[in-house]
DNA sequence: CCTCAGGACAACC
DNA sequence: GGTTGTCCTGAG
């Protein structure tokens, strides 16, 4: 049991961000993570937070998953203060971090994600885990399934039964793309602008700007990465009718669109 | 530039 | 029971 105060820090703001599909709050102030082929409990009081893992696991591991090394109180201090709507947005929102998570599983739950409803990006996301993924056991006696590898997921007659919808065979191209070395996700993971990243993404057989962008931002950690779906073009155009001030948030446009998407969901149930 | 088909299903009505 | 909308992309 590792025990920390954290500013800036919410996992049910986190949970229900849309950006890690695999995080339920699972009583209240009580948190179950599957991720990184491990499974996670937390509990949450305020600031307080009681991570269930040695302090080993969480100083090699979580520490980093979560983004604690950033100061997200020096983003929001970037916001303008005359820009009420991204004040209230980041003031609704402001235990949201960008996790870093796992490049692979970004890439299989975003393109899932498109067109589709945080809800059952969820149930798609659990089932291809229960029937493709590796059952795991925790130490706390909870079961549960990893998320499956590109090798997994290539069958695309079986990835068909999964209810994905036309989603299913951009999946498979992209776990055999992968499986069999036509993409490769190190090379992916390799510095370089955030143009060119998004060129070879957006080479990818159902990858389009926005899932992109998604990636970027939530399996690559460009946090400068903002992506634009359904939410916040509304929001750009009943808010920002002159255009989003993108050039003030340089390094962390993507922080304030996790803001503005989060306070958009939250205020529609 | 444009439009449209392309799953499935939750959330409405 | 029908309709709408969903963190959309690729083909034409």
């Amino acid at each position: 049991m590792v025990e920390k105060q954290i500013l800036y820090f919410d996992l049910g703001q986190i949970a229900r961000s849309g950006q890690c599909f695999r995080m339920y709050e699972t009583e209240p102030g009580r948190f179950g993570l599957t991720a990184l082929g491990r499974y996670l409990e937390i509990s949450q009081e305020g600031n307080r937070f009681w991570f269930d893992c040695t302090q080993e696991e969480f100083d090699r591991i979580w520490f980093h998953y979560f983004d604690l090394e950033t100061d997200y109180g020096s983003f929001i201090a970037r916001i303008g203060k005359r820009d009420r709507y991204l004040q209230a947005a980041a003031e609704a929102g402001k235990g949201i971090r960008i996790l870093n998570q796992d490049l692979w599983e970004v890439m299989v739950t975003f393109l899932i994600s498109q067109n589709n409803h945080i809800k059952r990006i969820r149930q798609c996301v659990e089932r291809l885990c229960f029937h493709f993924g590796e059952r795991k056991e925790s130490a706390g006696g909870h079961v549960y399934y990893t998320m499956p590898g590109p090798e997994a997921l290539m069958d695309a007659e079986r990835l068909k039964e999964m209810g994905l919808g036309y989603r299913d065979k951009y999946i498979s191209r992209l776990a055999a793309d992968v499986a069999e070395g036509r993409v490769s996700l190190e090379r992916l993971k390799k510095q370089k602008s955030r143009k060119q990243t998004h060129q070879e993404l957006t080479a990818l057989y159902g990858v389009g700007d926005k899932v992109a962008d998604c990636i970027q931002l939530f399996g690559l950690h460009q946090i400068d990465a903002f992506p634009v779906d359904t939410w916040i073009r509304k929001i750009l155009d009943s808010h920002y009718p002159k255009g989003f001030p993108l050039y003030r948030y340089r390094g962390c446009a993507g922080v304030m669109q996790q803001y503005m998407f989060y306070y958009a969901i939250s205020n529609m149930g």
